[in-house]
DNA sequence: ATCTATTGATAAAT
DNA sequence: TATTTATCAATAGAT
């Protein structure tokens, strides 16, 4: 809502960052207020710009009471502490916060974003730099693509080669009992068919399925392949 | 903003105004959100419906590191710190270990790196952003190298009608003393020249060098001129 | 800080 | 509660 449409993320200039910010915390208070008028609900907000100020609203104008009720569902932790501990935790953030924003630039120039002031040697090491990590994501994932279609191959030919005993093993059924079954002999040979044209890459799950139903053979093995093929 | 304008007072209709509290609690919580991205900010968002339903939001996802923040905001400038402050720099330590944590695995996943446990899925998003990042630092490149070419281009230029005003202004010489200088206005007309054949774009430096030494003109904003073009 | 074109939020209806 | 629609409000970019 605005002159043109803007993508939610962080700005980069930092003056319109720093005006934006204005606006924005001004609207959001405003909005918490009507909200806890209209609703008559209770709103507390915090805010804290990237520089460490403090902005809050809290519509009972007691912030700490509505804490207090926040934690109400909170519970406690006890430790016993001398007050020089204080300091350790404190140069430890710094610490952390410091590689954090570190990280956090150089993050951001590796996604593209916040690059000016980058000398043109700057910006080749990190095109280079990307290309490199391209090259090994692809890598990565053609490997496991690859991967992938031998297992699928392998149970494929695991399926094919059963399938072929169980035909072979109907066959010598219906010799011995002849008279009988013809109607379940010829469903059978069919299901073998089926399984006879998906062999090899089996890109299709649905083929496998139906014929060891239909084989009454519903063995863990056979269902967890059709579970990796439909995946 | 809706069918009707409406002043702010609470709705007195409960339906009405369990509806209203839904879509503002909805409303505000995403701007909070926006308010964080955009501008860099740490928001925190409690509210209480009128029924006692507690809705929250959290720009760090931790709530109980932002009040620590808070309370040790409101109390710093006045009280010192009892033994309870280690826990506010213990929970910001933690938050931002984490916060490193995460953001030290996401770039080495950047980099390339440490890609098992990546779904092909995963990879292939990884791919995507890696390839925008590329062609935004390539733009960026491209957008300096550009720039620079047009600055070459304007000194250039700039040297060239400096060169023409020095040719002239030494033609004039040669008429007025006629019977002494034969040879040096020769070497003038050479290097006047040679600067013809340069012009418009430079691409190389040495040509418009030795045009100043011979005219003996290494004043100040030619000097530099030079050194951009070696550069 | 102020202005205004535009997008975004939402009140009311369904 | 979700969806739709007509309006009003917030705000992005310009000044």
């Amino acid at each position: 809502m605005g002159r043109g449409k803007i993508v939610i993320q962080r700005i980069d200039n930092s003056t319109n960052r720093q005006v934006t910010f204005s606006k924005r915390r001004k609207g959001l208070i405003k909005k918490a207020k009507e909200l806890a008028i209209l609703c008559d609900a209770e709103v507390g907000l915090v805010i804290f710009s990237s520089t460490g100020k403090l902005y809050e609203y809290a519509s009972t104008c007691n912030m700490k009471s509505l804490i207090e009720r926040y934690k109400y569902k909170e519970e406690h932790q006890q430790l016993l502490n001398p007050e020089s501990e204080v300091k350790i935790w404190q140069s430890e953030a710094e610490v952390l916060r410091q590689q954090l924003k570190n990280l956090q630039e150089n993050h951001r120039q590796l996604l593209g974003e916040q690059l000016h002031g980058l000398s043109v040697k700057d910006l080749q090491d990190l095109e280079n730099q990307l290309e490199m990590s391209l090259q090994g994501v692809r890598m990565k994932k053609e490997q496991i693509l690859t991967d992938e279609i031998q297992e699928l191959k392998r149970k494929g030919n695991l399926i094919h080669r059963e399938n072929m005993e169980l035909y072979k093993v109907n066959l010598i059924q219906q010799e011995n009992m002849q008279p009988y079954k013809v109607y379940g002999t010829t469903n059978v040979v069919a299901a073998s068919r089926n399984t006879f044209a998906t062999c090899g890459i089996h890109s299709e799950e649905d083929s496998s399925v139906p014929v060891h139903l239909q084989l009454s053979q519903p063995e863990q093995h056979t269902y967890e392949t059709s579970v990796r093929l439909t995946k």
